[in-house]
DNA sequence: TTGAAAGCGTTACCAC
DNA sequence: GTGGTAACGCTTTCAA
């Protein structure tokens, strides 16, 4: 229609200098024609073969976390011009495994995955195949692949020195799945923290493998009514923080027993008391990964990366109670 | 490397009846190779051209009502082994036209849009361009544009009745950007209440256009502040309500100037008093948008239809307070 | 600077 | 049932 040969109107679509009257003339016909360039041929054929599409493995695109996650990787992939496919694996490696083959079939330019960690294979096999991965909020024991962490160890063991030192003898533990990597390394935080002050730790007091707020709710309560109930929970996990609370409330002794949760909630501050939290940088996570997995776009072959990103306690009160008879 | 023609191996990767010794030779040799089927190639050359991928333009993935919305839309979609490739707009039209021109030059199936109100032609324009657009949480100009929304007016009207019920005669209203269609609504909802009762309007104890928890927070300051203040508040969005419960309670004034806030929020219910909301159900909305938008692909034709879901109310202490004096 | 033609990985069609 | 071949919409190469 503009009466040029078709490689023309891919240099015009494509910002490539052309003379002036031939590139309105196809632009013209472009907008009479209500003519939209297809990206997915294009980078069938492009010689980078590049989709500009990343995509992301969340373990719940509605939890905060997630979500929190899912905005930053997305600024970060807007700056280079990519979009996000994303999907959850509600932690069954099942759909992880489903969701890293559409991903690759796809063939998005690289991936972004909180891992289940029942799956590293498929992570490795996906690397291999020519799409860089990393690993988000969990290690793997998949080689050569990226990970952004934060140090969940160093921020439990703190949580746990700060109660001691408040008073608290008998310190409970709520943790997640032990499948999760972070589920593992906070507790290894929580038995750490405890050692080195020389407190003990009771095997009764530790409540693990729970998942989702109404299991911490109940395992909270459980503990409650234990002959010698903890004078100080700490959750390991946003909604496990949020069963324990409940419990508390429930009781009404939300200002006798001491609470630290892992990971920031929103209106946590509001509550009274706030709610104390060992805080991670959603944001800082989700940028390093982004960067982490441009470096590899831009050609960056050396061996895997692991950055570990600081935690920050954040006094609300809940975590300042002090110990019954302090 | 099966030795079988190449339309042989298509067959095999798509399940098509083929000699089941060939087959094995198929799929021995795709192992053997680490062959991956390209869906981006494979939807190229299909007949229906599908590419199995709606587009969702959220708001700000971050928000948990966005994050709600995304994942009830994800598990819809893969239930039709669709994924979701998703942005953010933050009320940006300009954000807003870019994503749509990326999906649609991607070619996604369908579009599911939380419309910034401002780019109505890109959405028809979307919508004439052969991808059906469903808009959610809003109402569009757009025709032919289906949409999903909640009765927001009915919702406030009630929430504003029961506060005149209460006593309450100084009521306040704090509401988001005027351009967004919800917010415009609630506001209105919000005069239909005070005038079905029979109570004054007061235009000081009005505040639009507030975005985000900080404005909501300062406006609610300057409320309290008044001669006359108000002794109840009506918050039109999440982020407002959290402002605005801010204010009251550096203020200690939580338990005795009332707050009824539009959406649930989390922890909602553990606050004291625990803050009332007109709430959604995230689920059904996202649910009955991706059911419309299925509708669409497989051929349904007819004039835009428009779902709109109740709101529920859920009393939790602080829309119950009394007003003072009472 | 331009256009013709090849080809990206796949599926559809049509003979065998 | 099978294989050769054309074609999807595009970019790249190469000769003009």
């Amino acid at each position: 229609m503009a009466g040029v040969g078709i490689a023309t109107v891919s240099r015009v679509i494509n910002g490539k200098p052309v003379t002036p009257d031939l590139a309105e003339r196809v632009t013209r016909a472009a907008e009479q024609l209500g003519y939209r360039q297809d990206l997915t041929a294009s980078s069938l054929r492009r010689a980078d073969r590049r989709t500009h599409t990343l995509g992301l493995v969340l373990e719940d695109a509605a939890n905060p976390f997630s979500a929190a996650l899912h905005r930053a990787v997305e600024d970060a992939a807007a700056e280079r011009g990519m979009l996000l496919l994303a999907g959850s694996t509600d932690e069954d490696p099942v759909r992880e495994r489903g969701l890293l083959k559409t991903f690759t079939a796809r063939r998005v330019d690289g991936l972004i995955v909180v891992p289940t960690g029942q799956n590293d294979t498929d992570l490795d096999a996906a690397r291999r195949a020519g799409t860089p991965v990393v690993c988000v909020d969990r290690r793997t024991t998949a080689p050569q692949v990226d990970t952004v962490t934060v140090d969940n160890r160093a921020g439990v063991r703190a949580a746990v020195k700060r109660l001691y030192e408040a008073g608290h003898r008998r310190i409970a533990f709520l943790g997640d799945l032990r499948s999760i990597w972070t589920a593992e390394e906070r507790y290894a935080g929580f038995v750490e923290g405890l050692a080195s002050v020389g407190c003990v730790l009771h095997p009764s007091l530790v409540r693990r493998d729970l998942h989702g707020a109404d299991a911490a709710q109940e395992a909270t309560r459980a503990l409650l009514a234990l002959a010698h109930a903890p004078t100080a929970l700490v959750s390991g996990q946003n909604l496990l923080t949020i069963g324990a609370r409940m419990a508390l409330q429930e009781r009404q002794l939300q200002r006798r027993v001491a609470l630290v949760g892992f990971d920031d909630l929103p209106l946590a501050d509001l509550l009274e008391p706030g709610i104390s939290v060992i805080a991670q940088d959603h944001s800082a996570i989700g940028r390093e990964a982004a960067d982490l997995l441009f470096d590899r776009l831009d050609g960056e072959g050396g061996p895997a990366r692991h950055r570990v990103l600081p935690t920050r306690y954040l006094a609300r009160g809940s975590g300042e109670l002090p110990a019954p008879g302090r």
